[in-house]
DNA sequence: AACTCTGATGTGAGA
DNA sequence: CATCAGAGTT
């Protein structure tokens, strides 16, 4: 008897317990926001197993995002412990990368192939529209892109592509020659990865078989965000079994300029014969009052599958709304609600401020910071694109693929080496960039480029036996990277090199998780990550990310700032209906995020792009029903009512809370004292002993359990992260900040 | 021939 | 506000 199982079991609702129990053919489980889908298809995981003797390497369940599918895989193994890690779980992009490894010999490419990620391609979509002699203005690398990513979602090549377009033919053409120049640099874009695998088993009827036996079940989580490419690789995993369950929501669509359809959803029915049909629309999350006011904005679409979330938990909280004259004072009020609320105890990683573009995030945390109170942006400028951390990348991208000819250009100066822009470029026109650079080297004269010739040649000789945190220090060595940051940008060089130590501790630590993961396995991981991969709810921090990244999350409190038009909805969505009830799924995603409280504002003007814009209260405001707003003005009038301001700012300090958002907190008097980053200094071997809390780059917070060594360059420390767990680091490389608490004297 | 500086440019969301 | 092409400097 399973008991962690059986619980789990006893405590679903009668159509979640349906959803479970329907394994045979295929299933539509539509599932509200909130409505507990991942407890149903982890309890079906577990059912499957339990109930029905499926071995757990015959399931294979797709999520968005790597982040969902390790929170799944935890609560899998929690259900079934030990066989449960047999379940795939992975999500589409890095499944059919993993697929396109393993069978690369059949799909006709070399599996040392490289992800390309959006400036990869677009870098060689410039190259391919220069090499036609046409002018890239006339045709813009990202409209190209977006064309072409288009066509490999639908699944057409070259040969087939029809763009509507003035110039079709030439469109024909410039897909043609970026797609030889993938194939040259022996790269794949992000919707290679779909199509190739789709073109692999399609194609392939052995390989199919062989996916055949493998796999039997299949779990599709965020149904509604996927695009026809995965659509048809569903059809093809499914086609023997039957054995399919989506789960989606089709009013939490938000990937359409992404490719996604929301057919795929409206038409599963049709699609996939024999479908049975479960609705899941009791919420566990939010309450009442934040369930009518998303409901009420969202019955403005036009749907299919209606559904009326309800929960248990009557009432709730008021609607906030805050009309504030600008971006800065917005900014304040939202830092002002979140400092009344943490001084009454409310843990800060309670807190989240959503936003249509990453650009807004700006004002609050300026605001944030003035206040001193720590915060965590999810998204914007990402890590692993910072440009030192890319110019690492790129060694160790040319060491596992020298033909990535991208990667090549952007290292083979820098740091300077004396290979300029007239020499790259006479080298570009000889041919691909690698092979002019083996001639060049073979042609005697020891020059510059035979030396950088020998130097990658030779940590590709190495690079088999020797473990990659030896490599990118022998890289950091042999190139004085570190010193080149000093040289070029003194004012920045410490950031950098901050940065540049949190990808070499990044490195040690996925090595040593990992001992099998290797050179490329590094470089897929990284190329597949998402911004949310790495937020943790637990750090006590608030939480800044766009509307976007915030799916599948949620927050016991959510701010929703810029509610204006021209912002959100995005003036580019105005003209189509389809894309502005988009914008309004995107909305009613943010609100239902929120389980106790939502506060919404606006800005009369706002600073864009270095200038004033005046801003208009967003449609979406007046689409909420007054009645759900805290001081209900007595006009009939919209949120824009100035009464609405004043009452907030004069209830500011007596912000009524449901008490719930301070029970099990561990901030409390902290919040007063305000733990910023300020507050902390670089670890050094003086400050820091086992029971030190320390802050680090990439794993966030974490205790020291005991520390190693004498000598800086053997000075180890075994630190346990809430994020990631034990950890063993060098504190030279770690970039550690030791947290002043009170006692420690801060 | 490489390096440095300047001004123009284009800016949604992201695996 | 970050990137980039092109002019000017070393």
């Amino acid at each position: 008897m399973n008991h962690a199982f059986e619980r789990a079991l006893a405590g679903l609702n009668p159509r979640q317990r349906e959803a479970v129990g329907l394994t045979t053919g295929p299933i539509l489980v539509i599932a509200g926001a909130g409505s507990g889908k991942t407890r149903m298809l982890t309890v079906r995981i577990a059912w499957l197993v339990e109930r029905e003797g499926v071995l757990p390497s015959n399931i294979l369940a797709v999520t968005f995002t790597n982040k969902a599918a390790r929170e799944m895989r935890e609560r899998v193994l929690q259900l079934i412990p030990g066989s449960g890690s047999d379940v795939t779980l992975s999500t589409f992009h890095s499944f059919c990368c993993g697929l396109l490894r393993r069978w690369s010999a059949h799909a006709g490419f070399p599996d040392g192939f490289t992800i390309f990620d959006e400036d990869d391609s677009e870098k060689l979509m410039k190259s391919a529209i220069t090499e036609l002699h046409l002018d890239l203005k006339d045709f813009a690398p990202k409209k190209m892109l977006s064309l072409i990513s288009q066509a490999k979602n639908d699944l057409v090549e070259p040969a087939d592509f029809k763009p509507v377009h003035l110039h079709s033919d030439t469109l024909i053409e410039i897909y043609r020659k970026y797609q030889a120049k993938l194939t040259e640099n022996r790269a794949l874009d992000f919707d290679d990865l779909l199509m190739l695998c789709w073109k692999l088993l399609s194609t392939h009827p052995d390989l199919l078989e062989k996916f055949h036996k493998r796999y039997t079940y299949f779990l599709v989580d965020e149904y509604q965000d996927t695009n026809h490419a995965q659509y048809r690789l569903l059809k093809l995993f499914a086609q023997n079994t039957g054995n399919l369950c989506v789960v989606g929501d089709e009013d939490q669509s938000i990937y359409s300029w992404r490719g996604a359809t929301i057919r795929n959803i409206q038409e599963f029915e049709k699609d996939f014969p024999g479908t049975r049909l479960v609705c899941l629309d009791q919420n566990y999350r939010s309450t009442q009052r934040i369930l009518d006011a998303a409901g009420a904005l969202i019955s403005h679409n036009v749907r299919t599958h209606v559904k009326n979330l309800w929960t248990d938990t009557q009432g709730g909280e008021p609607l906030s709304f805050n009309h504030a004259s600008d971006d800065r004072e917005e900014a304040d009020w939202v830092v002002g609600q979140i400092r009344a609320m943490a001084d009454r105890g409310a843990g800060l990683r309670n807190f989240a401020v959503l936003f249509r573009m990453n650009s807004l995030s700006r004002s609050i945390e300026q605001s944030l910071t003035r206040f001193g109170i720590p915060y965590e942006v999810t998204g914007g400028t990402k890590f692993f694109h910072r440009r030192e951390v890319k110019d690492v990348l790129g060694y160790l991208r040319v060491i596992a693929n020298p033909h990535d000819s991208v990667s090549l250009a952007r290292i083979i100066n820098t740091p300077r080496r004396g290979i300029g822009k007239t020499l790259l470029a006479k080298m570009e026109a000889e041919g691909p960039l690698w092979e002019s650079i083996v001639e060049h080297a073979k042609a005697g004269t020891k020059g510059k480029i035979a030396q950088f010739h020998d130097m990658i040649a030779e940590w590709r000789d190495r690079s088999p036996d020797e473990s990659l945190f030896a490599l990118v220090k022998s890289i950091l060595d042999k190139t004085e990277y570190l010193n080149y940051l000093s040289d070029t940008d003194p004012d920045t060089a410490e950031e950098r090199r901050g940065n540049i130590d949190s990808l070499v501790s990044d490195i040690r630590y996925q090595e040593e998780a990992d001992p099998e993961l290797g050179l490329r396995g590094y470089l897929e991981k990284v190329s597949l990550q998402s911004d949310v991969d790495d937020l943790d709810e637990n750090t006590d921090r608030v939480h800044l990310l766009t509307l976007h990244n915030a799916k599948g999350l949620e927050f016991p409190v959510v701010f929703m700032i810029a509610m204006e038009e021209g912002i959100f909805p995005h003036y580019s969505a105005h003209a189509e209906p389809s894309e502005l009830e988009e914008e309004r799924r995107l909305a009613y995603v943010g609100m239902t995020r929120a389980r106790e409280r939502l506060l919404l504002s606006a800005a009369r003007r706002r600073m864009v792009f270095g200038t004033w814009k005046p801003g208009i209260i967003s449609r979406f405001l007046t689409e909420i029903p007054r009645s759900v707003f805290e001081g209900t003005p007595s006009t009939h009038s919209a949120p824009s009512n100035p009464s609405i301001r004043s009452e907030n700012y004069s209830t500011l300090e007596a912000v009524p809370v449901r008490q719930t958002l301070f029970e099990g907190s561990t901030w409390v008097q902290g919040s007063r004292s305000s733990r910023s980053d300020r507050d902390s200094v670089p670890a050094s071997m003086g400050n820091i002993h086992p029971g030190t809390e320390v802050f680090h780059p990439v794993f966030l917070h974490g205790k020291v359990l005991a520390t190693e060594g004498e000598s800086l360059g053997d000075f180890r420390l075994t630190i346990f992260f809430k994020k990631v767990g034990k950890k063993t680091l060098l504190l030279q490389y770690a970039n550690l900040k030791v947290i002043q608490t009170k006692s420690s004297g801060g």
